[in-house]
RNA sequence: GGCGACGUAGCUCAGUUGGUCAGAGCAUGCGGCUCAUAUCCGCAGAGUCCGGGGUUCAAGUCCCUGCGUCGCUACCA
């Protein structure tokens, strides 16, 4: 809500780390943030998307090495495979951001050197279980009978000196922010489990990693023998992207700045964050949208299960719209949701083909079949009359929608949209077209009527556009509403009732969204 | 172990601050229309809102407890 006073919108995605192919989930948070971003266009406000790769750290090296090539030629495969499929999601991204563009390393070191200079990075000793087949340190908690679950051996005590981020300096201060404003983290049951976690006093963050034992990352600006931890790297993603500190895209942008993240990540985001904003003396930025995991048929995704879902094999299957729309009517924002063959291809006939496409369809069809394509236009006495006006129901709508999507609760905004397309199909069987369309006695009457649908059709076309563009726009097109260069209608524009110009011609409709045969009954 | 989420009609799920909250969609059955993608419209249902206890004039809605499912526990969206 407060978000409408920055004119200027930041969304960012992760950047994914380049240790898997994207996947159904990644798909879902870049789709998620496309959509909002749009929904800011509609809103009037200058947007900024950006998205990017992660591709410092262990596993990369080790995935890397089962694959015999370099981290450098790994990363850059796997990135490019997040870079291609944007257009295929329709994702339309501002910037794409590696972790390892010299620009964004740079920007790592400053920061680094920033906190450091003002003393809050110490280097310090650290005594832990270390396990030299994972290269890695454990917490008693992880192992199973004091051994290494992956290699069964037990991990060796050894003693490491590292830098440290004094995150415990901030902990108040954090805790007081996010109280603060209310909208920092959303939805609310996230904010909650941020602010019991800080409960608990904060414990420093080791942000260094020695290079006898990683090498690939960002080296550290004040020692040579250190690489940075990934997440002090990864994070500053979202600021060396826009071209901090001197950037004029930074200067604009960053006031109203939004992250999306997965539940899994809340807590880099959430805490070490802000708190590095914070020590690094940069404006914190405006808020975290966390939403849940798709499970797959039931269960989570992974691999052992066999249930990772490749986006673009949905997409093949059942269209780029249809899975937009799939994904965000189906997830309310925050929840896990789950995803079956069987609920996308009941969305998809019985909201897309059957509600929507049908009554887009029935619409266009009867102006041709009465008026020969022509708009016939409104009789204002007879609208009166006969309460034949939509106008109100449409505002109901795109209230609802407006308030529901500002704060991403897509399937909500949706809702508010199709509740509209039913209303449509119900005046229509009040109304009875079919029968006026006998008697040419009726032919204002008529004319009013399909004006008011074909109007109503216009909003349903105009708020969709952010969750299913192409669709959006191919509705547009053939309602002879299509603008050129500028595809997205205001919220302000959309209210206007009566924009489709009398005497238009408009063309028997195609099919917007084809059943799917469910193979079943009959 | 600790922290957290969830458990509401056959299925998938909505239910702000406690008081028309017992709901929607899908599926099912019956009826109606014919403009339309065998689509649309109407009607019909059923649920001890996981169990138990408590607070209150009043609780899916708050508190406690039990059971069940799941997530996180610090480099997987």
């Amino acid at each position: 809500m407060k978000d409408i006073k920055f004119n200027k919108q930041f969304f960012s995605t992760p950047i994914y780390y380049v240790n898997a192919k994207p996947h159904l989930g990644h798909a879902y948070t870049s789709i998620a943030a496309d959509v909002a971003i749009r929904f800011k266009q509609m809103e009037g406000c200058e947007t900024f998307l950006l998205t990017g790769t992660d591709e410092h750290g262990d596993k990369i090296v080790q995935a890397a090495e089962n694959q015999k090539t370099t981290p450098e030629k790994y990363a850059k495969r796997v990135s490019k495979l997040f870079q291609d499929i944007l257009p295929s999601l329709n994702v339309e991204n501002n910037y794409f951001i590696r972790t390892t563009d010299p620009a964004h390393i740079k920007v790592v070191q400053k920061i680094l050197l920033k906190i450091y200079n003002d003393e809050d990075i110490y280097f310090s000793s650290y005594e832990g279980l270390y396990c030299f087949g994972c290269e890695r340190f454990y917490q008693e908690r992880e192992l199973q009978d004091g051994k290494c679950p992956d290699h069964g051996t037990t991990p060796e005590i050894i003693k490491e000196s590292n830098y440290f981020f004094k995150m415990s300096k901030y902990q108040e201060w954090l805790i007081n922010h996010i109280k603060t404003n209310p909208n920092f983290i959303r939805p609310e049951q996230y904010k909650n489990e941020i602010l019991s976690f800080l409960k608990e006093p904060l414990e420093d963050l080791c942000i260094s990693r020695p290079k006898t034992r990683l090498t690939w990352g960002i080296t550290l600006p004040f020692d040579e023998k250190f690489v940075t931890y990934v997440w002090f790297d990864a994070l500053v993603n979202y600021i060396s992207a826009l071209g901090y500190p001197d950037g004029e895209l930074f200067r604009q942008f960053w006031p109203g700045a939004r992250h999306f993240v997965a539940k899994d990540i809340i807590k880099p985001h959430g805490i070490y964050w802000p708190i590095m904003l914070k020590a690094a003396g940069i404006e914190i930025y405006q808020g975290l949208n966390v939403h849940g995991f798709w499970n797959v048929k039931g269960s989570k995704m992974s691999k052992s299960i066999g249930n990772v879902t490749n986006p673009l094999e949905v997409i093949d299957a059942y269209g780029l719209d249809q899975f937009r729309y799939f994904l965000m009517r189906e997830m309310v924002f925050g929840l896990d949701a789950n995803f079956t063959q069987k609920s996308i291809v009941s969305r998809i006939n019985s909201d897309l083909a059957n509600d929507l496409g049908n009554l887009f369809s029935r619409v266009l069809s009867m102006n041709h079949k009465y008026f020969q394509g022509k708009v016939k236009g409104t009789d204002p006495r007879i609208e009166k009359e006969k309460s034949l006006s939509l106008a109100l129901e449409a505002e109901s709508a795109i209230d609802g929608f407006q308030k529901a999507m500002s704060i991403c609760a897509f399937s909500k905004g949706l809702e508010a949209v199709w509740q509209f397309i039913s209303k449509m199909n119900k005046y229509i069987d009040t109304n009875a077209p079919w029968t006026l369309a006998k008697d040419e006695a009726n032919i204002d009457e008529l004319g009013t009527i399909l004006y008011n649908l074909m109007e109503g059709l216009r909003v349903v076309t105009c708020l969709i556009y952010p969750i299913i563009p192409q669709t959006s726009l191919k509705m547009q097109k053939m309602l002879c509403i299509q603008r050129d260069g500028k595809q997205v209608y205001t919220l302000e524009e959309i209210r206007l009732w009566g924009q489709i110009k009398e005497e238009t011609i408009i063309a028997k409709p195609g099919i917007l969204f084809p059943r799917i045969d469910t193979g079943k009954k009959e």
